[in-house]
Formats: C-alpha cells, sequence, structure tokens
RNA sequence: GGGCGGUUAGCUCAGUUGGUUAGAGCGCGUGCCUUACAAGCACGAGGUCGCAGGUUCGAGCCCUGCACUGCCCA
C-alpha cells in the first residue's frame, strides 16, 4: 500500500480483495487439532438454502464473526462451521411453484423426478447465502461446509431414528394435528403461528328430538364443521339444560350416510353429553361437538367414545361425508350452510368475536385441525432401556448449569417450554427431505424400521413391503447438528476436541425449534459421552460435568427491527437489505453498528444514520493512519526511520509476528514512555484492552464496541495524536521525534488488532500497509490479540493528563465565551498550587498549542476575575480586552452556584450522619470527603466570580 | 388465561452484586476550510430515571401497588 492514501476511506475498494484473499489463503480452515490445545467451536445456525441474507443474518453473522475472530486471536484453535439446511416445505413450495410456471404438477411429475428437480434447483440457485458469506469475509471454516441432506448427514438421521424407535421414543399413531391444507401436510404445533382476528360467532339453533319445536342454542365460530358433529355438550352444573340431559338433538342440514327404508334421508341424531367442555358463561352455555376438527372437542369425543367424522379432504374442501356441500371449499361451505340455516330459520343470531387463529407458518393459510396418522417423538417417555425421559434430560440440564443462557432470562423462558411440552410430531407429507426409513407390510400391517433398505418385513417375512411416504420435520435433522456434523456415529477425533461446541448463537425465534431441539437429541444421543479432558480444561469448561450437551453456551441475541422498531416484514416493505446497505457503508460500517447496538435482551432499531456515523468512524481512522504514513515519509526522508526497520528485531511480545498469541500480557516492546502522553495512552490502551476482553466474555458487544470506539475517536485521534504534533519536528529535534512516531505507530497497530474483530477489512488493509507488505503473519485475523498489561496501567498519568485537558477545555471555553477569534493567540494568567504549576510547566507546549494560548503566572487566585475560571484545582483567566456578556456569565455562575450548593448541602447532611459514616464503607467515605472539599473550593470561587459581577 | 420483559435527554438506547457528579450515538445551537480527516475540529444546551408508597445511612437499580406498553405460549 502506498502512503499516498485518498482522503476518504472507499471500502468498495479494498473489501472484495480482502474477501478474496482470506479465502484463497483459506485462513480460517480448522483442521482437527492433535494435543491439548484450547478448543473454541461454534455451530453457524444453517440459513435456509432457499434464503438471502437479511438484517437479522447480518447480526448473527457480525457477533459471531467478531466472537470468533475474538476467540481466534487470543489463541484458541477457533471453528465456526458453516452449513446451509434442506428446509422441506420452503424449497419443496419454491421449486412446485417453478414447476407450476410450466404447467407440471408435482403429482404429474412423480416423487423421484420431483426430487431430482428439487436438486437440480439446488445446485443451481440454492445457498446464494453462502456466497453472501464470502464477500462478507465471515471467518468460517468452508472447508467443513455441509448440507443436510448430504448422504453422510442422512445416514446419521436415519440412525438416530432406528435408535429411537428401539427405545420406544418415536411411534406412529393417530391423532389431532394441525394441517396446513396448501402444503398439504401435517405441522407441528410450533409451525402454527397465531393471529388475532374478529370473526363472528353464530348462535345456531339445534331441535332437540321428540320435543317438538323445542331447541337446544349452541354458538359457533365455525358454522360449517357441523356437518361434522357428533354431540352437543353442555355443562353439568349449567341448570339451565338439566331438563335436556340425556336428550338428543336432530342434526340439521347433516345427512346420514344410511337412508331410511323408504328412501327418505335421515337426519342425524346426536346425543346431549354432560362436558365441561361447555362453559356456561360463553355463547349460549352448549357447543356443538366436532371431534374430527377441533381439537378440544376431538378430547371431549374421547371422553364420550363419539363417532369422528372427518368431513374435508386433505386440501379442506368438504368431502362425501358432508352431503350436499361435497365438493365446496371449506369457506364457501361456510356461506352455503349459514344460508340455509337462514332459510331453515335455525340461525339464531350473529355476533363480533374476537379470536385467536392459526395459520401455517410458511404460507399463512388458516391450518385446519384434521385426525391423520403420524409419527411422532415421544418426549415423555422413558426409553425401553431406562433412564429419563427426553424433556427430563432437556429440562435437568438447563436447571443444573451445565448449558448456560445469555441473556439469563431465556434460561426461564426455556424450562417453562420444556416443562410443557407435548408429543412432538415429525412427520410431514412432503417428498423433499429425509424419508423416513420405516416400512409397512401388505400383508401383516406391521412396521420394519431399518438402516438398509429391507427386503422383507421384519415380521412375518413377506415382500411385500413399500417404504413409509412421510419424510421427517427439517427440524429432528438440524437438532442433531451438532454431532452429526463431527462424524457421528463414528467415534471420531473431531467429537472428542469439539463436541460439546462451545457456544450457540441465534436468535429467539428458533429457542424451541432449534436449540430446545438440539438440546433434547444431543443429550440422548451423546449421553455417556466425554470431551477429551485436557481440552476441555484448557478451554475453559473444567467445572462442567455433563458432556453429552450439544453447546456449554447459549447467547439469545436481538431482534432487527427498522428505525421505527417496526418489525422488517415484506408486507410492510421496510425490509433493509444488507447487501445494499453494505455496499453503500462498508461491511465494517454495518458490522460496527450492529455490535454497537447488540445490547443483550434489546431488539436493535437499526438506524442507518447510526452506520453513517460508523462510517465516519472507519474514516478517521484511516485518515489517522494517513497521517502517521505521512510522518513516516518525512521521517524517512530525514533519515531519521525507517518502518520496515521498526518491526525488526522485536520477538515476542502482544503476538508481533507470533501467532497464536502468548498468554502471557503484552509487552508493547517498540514502546517507550518518554512523555507523560506516552504513559497515558499506553494506560489508556491497556485498560481499553482489558474493558474490551471483559466485555466480550460477557457478550456485551456493545459495550466493547463503545469502549473501542471512544479510544480510537477520542483518546488516540483528538489527544494522542494532537499532542504528538509538537513532537513530530524530524530535522530539529530527529531522536524524539523518530520515537514519538514508534510511539504511535506501534500504538495504533495494537489497537487495530484491538478493532479487528469489528472492522476485519479496514484493520486488515492498514495493518499490511503498517507492515510495509511484509507482515509477520498473512492477516491481522491470526496476530495476537491485545490483553490487559497491569504493568502498562499509570493511573497518576491518567489523572495528570485529564488536569491538563482541564485546563485546555477551560481555555478553549473562555475563548468561546469571549468570542476570540480562532486563530488569534491569548495570554492567559493561571493560578495553581506549585505541584499543579510543575504539571502545566512541563506541558505548557501542549497547552499552548491546544489552547492556542501562552500561559503566566498569577501568584494570587484568579476568582473573581473578569474572564476567569474556576476549577478545583486552578484558576485560569483570559487576559483579553473584550468585555464578557455580564447578563449570560451572571446566568451561567447563577447556576453553577445553585447546583453547587445543593450537592453540598447533601454532601454534608450524609456526612452528618453517623449512621452513614458507621455503614457505609470507607473509601466511599472518604471520597465524599474529597468531593465535599472540592465542593466547597468551587462554590467560593464561583461565588467570588458572582459577587465581582454585581 | 400462563410465562417473560420494557418505561432513563428531542430520537434510538447503555447504565454489571444499591455508593461520590446518570452516559453514548444521532439530532439541536454557536464558531471554525487550524497543513490526517467538513464522513472533520472546538465549545455548548438538553434528564424531578412512568406514577405512588416502602426497605436502606444511601435507590435509576431492591420490594409492593398502579398506569401504559412489547413479546412468547395456550
Amino acid at each position: 500500500m502506498p502512503h499516498d492514501l485518498p482522503k476518504q476511506y472507499d471500502p468498495a475498494s479494498i473489501e472484495p480483495r480482502w474477501a478474496e484473499y482470506w479465502l484463497r489463503e483459506r485462513l480460517f480452515e480448522c483442521p482437527t487439532p492433535g494435543g491439548a490445545p484450547a478448543v473454541f467451536n461454534i455451530l453457524l445456525p444453517p440459513p435456509n438454502v432457499t434464503g438471502r441474507m437479511h438484517m437479522g443474518h447480518m447480526l448473527e453473522h457480525t457477533i459471531s464473526d467478531a466472537y470468533v475472530r475474538w476467540q481466534r486471536m487470543r489463541g484458541r484453535v477457533a471453528l465456526w462451521l458453516p452449513g446451509t439446511d434442506h428446509a422441506g416445505i420452503a424449497t419443496q413450495m419454491l421449486v412446485e411453484r417453478q414447476l407450476a410456471s410450466e404447467g407440471v404438477s408435482r403429482r404429474q411429475l412423480g416423487r423421484e423426478k420431483f426430487v431430482e428437480r428439487v436438486w437440480q434447483w439446488k445446485e443451481h440457485y440454492g445457498g446464494a447465502i453462502v456466497g453472501q458469506m464470502k464477500r462478507l469475509g465471515e471467518s468460517v471454516d468452508w472447508l467443513r461446509e455441509y448440507f443436510t441432506m448430504d448422504e453422510r448427514l442422512s445416514r446419521a438421521v436415519k440412525e438416530c431414528f432406528v435408535q429411537l424407535w428401539d427405545e420406544g421414543l418415536i411411534y406412529r399413531g393417530t391423532y389431532m394435528v394441525n394441517w396446513c391444507p396448501r402444503c398439504q401436510t401435517a405441522i407441528s404445533d410450533l409451525e402454527v403461528v397465531h393471529d388475532d382476528a374478529i370473526g363472528k360467532l353464530y348462535e345456531i339453533r339445534y331441535p332437540v328430538a321428540g320435543r317438538n319445536g323445542q331447541f337446544i342454542t349452541v354458538a359457533t365460530t365455525r358454522p360449517e364443521t357441523m356437518l361434522g358433529d357428533t354431540a352437543v355438550a353442555v355443562n353439568p352444573a349449567d341448570e339451565r339444560y338439566r331438563a335436556l340431559h340425556g336428550g338428543t338433538i336432530l342434526l340439521p342440514l347433516a345427512p346420514e350416510r344410511r337412508r331410511a327404508l323408504n328412501g327418505e334421508q335421515v337426519t342425524r341424531e346426536i346425543p346431549i353429553i354432560l362436558d365441561e367442555l361447555a362453559n356456561p358463561e360463553f355463547g349460549t352455555g352448549a357447543v356443538k361437538v366436532t371431534p374430527a376438527h377441533d381439537p378440544n372437542d376431538y378430547a371431549a369425543g374421547k371422553r364420550h367414545n363419539l363417532p369422528q367424522i372427518d368431513i374435508f379432504d386433505e386440501t379442506a374442501r368438504v368431502n362425501a361425508n358432508g352431503g350436499a356441500y361435497a365438493g365446496h371449499d371449506r369457506f364457501e361451505a361456510r356461506e352455503r350452510v349459514l344460508h340455509d340455516l337462514e332459510a331453515q330459520g335455525l340461525l339464531a343470531g350473529v355476533k363480533d368475536h374476537a379470536y385467536s387463529i392459526g395459520k401455517c407458518d410458511r404460507c399463512k393459510t388458516i391450518v385446519e385441525p384434521r385426525i391423520s396418522t403420524q409419527w411422532f417423538v415421544a418426549v415423555n417417555r422413558a426409553p425401553k432401556s431406562g433412564g429419563a425421559t427426553i424433556a427430563e434430560r432437556a429440562i435437568e440440564v438447563a436447571e443444573r448449569g451445565e448449558i448456560t443462557f445469555v441473556p439469563e432470562n431465556y434460561k426461564a423462558i426455556y424450562l417453562n417450554w420444556m416443562r410443557n411440552i407435548y408429543d412432538w410430531c415429525i412427520s410431514r407429507q412432503l417428498w423433499w427431505g429425509h424419508r423416513i426409513p420405516a416400512w409397512h407390510c401388505a400383508k401383516c400391517g406391521e412396521i420394519t424400521v431399518a438402516r438398509e433398505t429391507p427386503s422383507r418385513c421384519a415380521h412375518c417375512a413377506s415382500g411385500e413391503i413399500a417404504q413409509d411416504n412421510d419424510v421427517l420435520d427439517t427440524w429432528f435433522s438440524s437438532g442433531l447438528l451438532p454431532f452429526t456434523t463431527f462424524g457421528w456415529p463414528e467415534p471420531t477425533r473431531d467429537l472428542k476436541v469439539f463436541y460439546p461446541t462451545s457456544l450457540l448463537i441465534t436468535g429467539f425465534d428458533i429457542l424451541f425449534f432449534w436449540v430446545a431441539r438440539m438440546i433434547m437429541l444431543g443429550c440422548r444421543f451423546m449421553a455417556g459421552h466425554q470431551q477429551d479432558a485436557a481440552i476441555k480444561a484448557a478451554s475453559g469448561f473444567g467445572d462442567r460435568r455433563d458432556d453429552s450437551v450439544p453447546f456449554r453456551q447459549v447467547h439469545i441475541h436481538a431482534l432487527v427491527r427498522d428505525a421505527e422498531r417496526q418489525k422488517m416484514s415484506k408486507t410492510k416493505g421496510n425490509v433493509l437489505d444488507p447487501t445494499e446497505v453494505t455496499n453503500q457503508y462498508g461491511t465494517d460500517a454495518v458490522r460496527f453498528t450492529l455490535a454497537s447496538m447488540a445490547a443483550p435482551g434489546t431488539d436493535i432499531a437499526y438506524n442507518e444514520k447510526r452506520t453513517e456515523g460508523y462510517r465516519a468512524f472507519a474514516n478517521k481512522i484511516w485518515n489517522a493512519a494517513r497521517f502517521l504514513f505521512m510522518n513516516v515519509d518525512r521521517a524517512e526522508q530525514a533519515g531519521v526511520f525507517r518502518l520496515d526497520q521498526l518491526w525488526l528485531g522485536h520477538g515476542g511480545g502482544d503476538g508481533d509476528g507470533q501467532p497464536p498469541a502468548p498468554p502471557g500480557p503484552p509487552a508493547l516492546s517498540h514502546f517507550q514512555a518518554a512523555a507523560l502522553e506516552d504513559r497515558w495512552i499506553l494506560s489508556r490502551f491497556s485498560r481499553t484492552a482489558d474493558q474490551v476482553n471483559s466485555s466480550l466474555a460477557e457478550f456485551r458487544f456493545h459495550e466493547a464496541a463503545h469502549h473501542i470506539y471512544h479510544f480510537f475517536w477520542d483518546d488516540f485521534c483528538d489527544w494522542y495524536i494532537e499532542l504528538l504534533k509538537l513532537r513530530f519536528n524530524f530535522e530539529e529535534k530527529p531522536e524524539s521525534a523518530g520515537a514519538a512516531l514508534r510511539n504511535a505507530i506501534t500504538i495504533f497497530e495494537a489497537a487495530l488488532r484491538l478493532l479487528s474483530p469489528f472492522m476485519p477489512f479496514l484493520t486488515e488493509e492498514i495493518w499490511h500497509a503498517i507492515h510495509e507488505g511484509k507482515p509477520p503473519v498473512k492477516s491481522i485475523a491470526l496476530a495476537g490479540y491485545p490483553q490487559a498489561d497491569a504493568r502498562q496501567v499509570d493511573l497518576a498519568a491518567e489523572s495528570e493528563l485529564a488536569i491538563v485537558q482541564d485546563l485546555i477545555v477551560s481555555i478553549r471555553n473562555l475563548r468561546a465565551e469571549l468570542k476570540v477569534e480562532p486563530r488569534e493567540r491569548v495570554s492567559v494568567r493561571v493560578f495553581a498550587g506549585s505541584e499543579i504549576r510543575r504539571l502545566f510547566e512541563h506541558n505548557n507546549a501542549a497547552i499552548a498549542r491546544l489552547a492556542n494560548g501562552q500561559v503566566t503566572w498569577s501568584e494570587q487566585s484568579l476568582s473573581g476575575a473578569p474572564g476567569s475560571r474556576s476549577t478545583a484545582r486552578f484558576d485560569v483567566q483570559l487576559v483579553y480586552e473584550r468585555k464578557i456578556d455580564v447578563t449570560a456569565e451572571r446566568d451561567r455562575l447563577t447556576a453553577e452556584v445553585a447546583k453547587y450548593e445543593q450537592e453540598l448541602g447533601r454532601a454534608q447532611a450524609q456526612l452528618g450522619n453517623d449512621k452513614f459514616l458507621a455503614k457505609a464503607p470507607e473509601h466511599v467515605v472518604a471520597g465524599l470527603r474529597a468531593r465535599a472539599a472540592e465542593l466547597q473550593s468551587l462554590l467560593e470561587r464561583n461565588r467570588n466570580a458572582l459577587e465581582a459581577l454585581r
């Protein structure tokens, strides 16, 4: 990189270059390590193969990448494992749509051809997000990239299914499930989303049998389902209906399938049952019971042994059981039923009714509760070989802290869900996915579950067997990934090293879908597994006892909303495309925005203004580099400095040239703390490194980002560089100027490493330039991460410089108030104690330059003098003929005095309180005393000043 | 109905076991093209921490109630 950089940072011109470089050099591949290194590994929540990156991914990937890069730089063997998910329904829908445009249906094509077609689609268009990740420079191990339908992973899925079946933890049965008539498949409870809706509550009069003219009025939101009614329920305690107990009603509209002997249609006669299902408070207190189309009615039907009449086909059109209504869609059927009821005078009333309606998560079609035969995981049943249930284990590991949650409250949410969990419907009536490894025998009707395609029924040895048509829920296979990606069921070295994974970073929207399922399945299949003990200890998990868990920690990140806190959605049109934002502001700026807003537990209201601000931050660093290079050129011309020499002959220390980082404290060995500002910046840097490391350890990304931002901009640029400008005098003071430049570059280089996990592109570019294209390692991402060093902390330097800053700011402040032209050098009188005076004398040049003032000394207090300011440690007066604005100054001083009086009053009250003195810790009391003295002095001086204005 | 949260500056948000003066970014006002950066520099204004009680020497933080509000689940 040449030293004459463009004035503005242009991310577009450098980012693709480094993204390609990282890939080409295969920097982030992580072969299975030997020995017993400290390991950090994390599984990328696999994006759908159909998906493109959205802001949620961007956040997830940003904090994951920052975290992994941090771990890598601090010396961990770091593995971030990527892959994509076959996404059963989503992918099948997409290819079906494609086929539809060609006028072909999936069924016309046939299963085999269709699946082939999906594979073709996947090869051509699938995984766009992978390309996006590569462009964004995410530090994943691409060599280990997987797809959930890969042969190896599919074998493992079969293995898991067989094992669960053998343990009696998978069963097949006929139950009421959530059915999507559009997708024509069962879906799990979790895939149903509930929307609030305003519907109608219809009151229908059912004639009571044998009592001419008497009716019982039922209330329902779904009148069309009356075609499948097999009872009417009233509450046993409801006195209004006591007379009807034991009676029956004649169901209107619904034809009985049998006919009377004379050929006339017979109306179905159904019982009035007594059941808690009927709530006397709701509607009319009487409800129709449709066991085949409502979960509550289904349960009531079981209790009363009612027949189940399924009136819909798989597309939710009325079937032959619906008599005259057959062939109509459920909503058409509703209209017709209502029309006919009305015509017969049976519609007693219609009321508005607010209720919650279940829709398919995928296609938003209203779900139809439907009785069908499905496969389930028995989460609350003990395995045949004994031991805890799947749910019990999943509860236990969270309760005992074998898995920890960040933020912690997700533990309660997780446990609450897991304690109320029902069996998990895992079969889907799809063609794209892992086909269930079960075969049905035509002869004996038994099921054969097997790893390899069997040729005969395991029960009767018949050859007439056919594989089950269903595929597994996508979440079933993704729930296995933490171990199947490492080679399970083979006893691999990868499993010993990398299982359990160190961390999972994901969104709360898949806490139950995926996180909970991984825990259930991981604890089941990896029971008894033991991670390599030395690696476990080295990695910081020596205190954990259970190695069957899929991850040691879960970090749940926030949701990214738009600037108005609205959820981003296509229908609202407020979706931000990360590609566009990164093109506009640079990947680093977007990353930094997300990281700096990623406070645990709070949703992110993404505001492009922030990104604009962090692009400015990137530009600031760019220009700091530009400035340093300018001075390197000057120094090299003056023959006092050689950048390429700077990095030679300094082995060890702070990761210079030695990846991975040594565990001990860094030395910053090129740094020579000559002046106050040197000691100060070194101390600030060390404390910043400390804060950043501990913030990251606790997933407080926003805090880490803030510390780095503050250090770079405020400490390094605004103060340190400005102070060094005085010393960059390469012609006249070559030696000290060279030392100053060396310090600046040394600190800058270390700070770049501190920033690198957040802004990998910018830091990589500048870092290579600093090393004259001959860096000690191939990438800043492989250099050591700065660690705090107590020896570098210099609190005296920090407080001394703070006083100098205070003087400079006071002078600037007075200049602004007196409206002194910025160029005009002013004379400044200062009164201070001898120690402070010595400090100012030593830093006279800095004060002169940064405040543009010439300091002279006063032997007496200046408080009350015109154009003066007082602090606890000094008075300063600007000698300037212009009059101050007396009214404004009086207002200011009055406010100051009032503020100090109030605070001092509070402090004195506390200090006069014996209980406070007795109970408060010593440092608090001492601190308050010091503050009170300071306030006393401030108050006096400001009162003097105010007095002088009268 | 069950569970989990939130209410702090104009806006979006930090504020880690209670402890001295509640912070940031953006926005706002004033003045500056000061030889790294106008994507910049300097200075400044702006908050009775939702309301009412309580615990405590001390509460933005803990407890109780209320108001408003968000999410998840049924």
